[in-house]
DNA sequence: TCGGTTTTATCAGTATACGGATCAATTCGT
DNA sequence: ACGAATTGATCCGTATACTGATAAAACCGA
């Protein structure tokens, strides 16, 4: 019961590309050994294991590592937590707003820089953070925990190597064909 | 420019918990070292190559997993895509909408099953696989080349071992008050 | 001071992701 | 065969993620 097994010749509608050595090609790709691949579901690992673990609240992953930051980071402004935890700008902003709606952050406006949120953490996102610390470790122990422990600092080293790997400088396309960045291009 | 420094007490409204063993086991959270968060940006850093390198027709590597799942398993339906690619039974649907209203794979009601989509990988679809399969592999190799070239099998090895932890099987929360799952609680 | 540029934040739009509820079709126990 | 439980898919609501556009404030060179 792991896979289906019909007739090899309903791939696709022919009429086009009956390709044999591009078959091959692509049959070659095995889904579950591509770094891509094990990276997201590996993620969605952590990420259950964490809200598993911590659940309090209901706070997530990305709403910890936001609400951390600004506590550990007081007078930071929007853009600061954005490069300390990676979260896009937008992505940051849409968050706050729901942290600042349960009453976890506080958006001050900067006196000097009319243009920056200072994020301040409420006594109950303080709250919050206390009482999940200890569950946060211990999810992180247990993300960790199928590798054998005297391999897990070389992993989480060579973890870090493709974390810290630079992004897109936004204009970095090579001169490739086919290569733009639409997110779609369908018309209804 | 890497970091603000102001006062170190500001940090929240005073007036409820006022902690300072509790600081000190939240600022003994290194965000930059946790698993989770290492995991997050290294999958942003995975998708931010493969969009990078493939490009064509804007695949995500979410929607390749999925075409190349629906053209390696003919026949499959969308439950049987679920299980392969690790996407979530809703994110499929919504996916395989999209990727029918461009044209690169067909539902077909079973005929033996009538609740069930025979999903047809389409000409277009089957071109679009083809045409990305080189660059997908070559974005593959760009994600694990920081990795020095002796470690990266095992990398993959524990890699794996982490995507491969169960499922929480939607009734596993021990009994742990405010452990609920609810996405979260406030009424706005 | 003026005008151009940069920075900060927001908003719109789309894609991915997940849980819960619901509906249709199938399967199972009796 | 009938009702109950299960399965396959969809819909709804929400959260995360990212691009592009825009607005507002600040900065900087002349």
């Amino acid at each position: 019961m792991d896979g289906p097994k019909p007739a090899a010749d309903e791939r696709a509608a022919p009429g086009r590309t009956p390709p044999d050595a591009a078959d091959r090609r692509i049959d070659g790709i095995a889904l579950h050994e591509t770094p891509g691949h094990l990276l997201r579901r590996a993620q969605q690992r952590a990420v259950d294991l964490f809200v598993q673990t911590v659940g309090e609240r209901g706070l997530r992953p990305p709403q910890f590592a936001l609400l951390l930051a600004a506590y550990q980071n007081p007078g930071a402004n929007q853009s600061d937590l954005v490069r300390i935890t990676g979260i896009d700008r937008s992505t940051a902003a849409d968050m706050i707003t729901r942290l600042a709606g349960r009453g976890l952050i506080r958006r001050v406006r900067t006196e000097a820089d009319g243009r920056a949120n200072r994020l301040n953490v409420t006594a109950e996102g303080v709250a919050a953070l206390e009482s999940a610390a200890d569950r946060v470790d211990r999810a992180q122990e247990s993300i960790v925990a199928p590798i054998p422990a005297g391999q897990r600092a070389q992993f989480l080293k060579n973890l870090s190597l493709i974390a810290d790997l630079p992004d897109p400088p936004a204009g970095s396309r090579p001169a490739g064909p086919g290569n733009a960045k639409e997110p779609n291009r369908e018309g209804g």
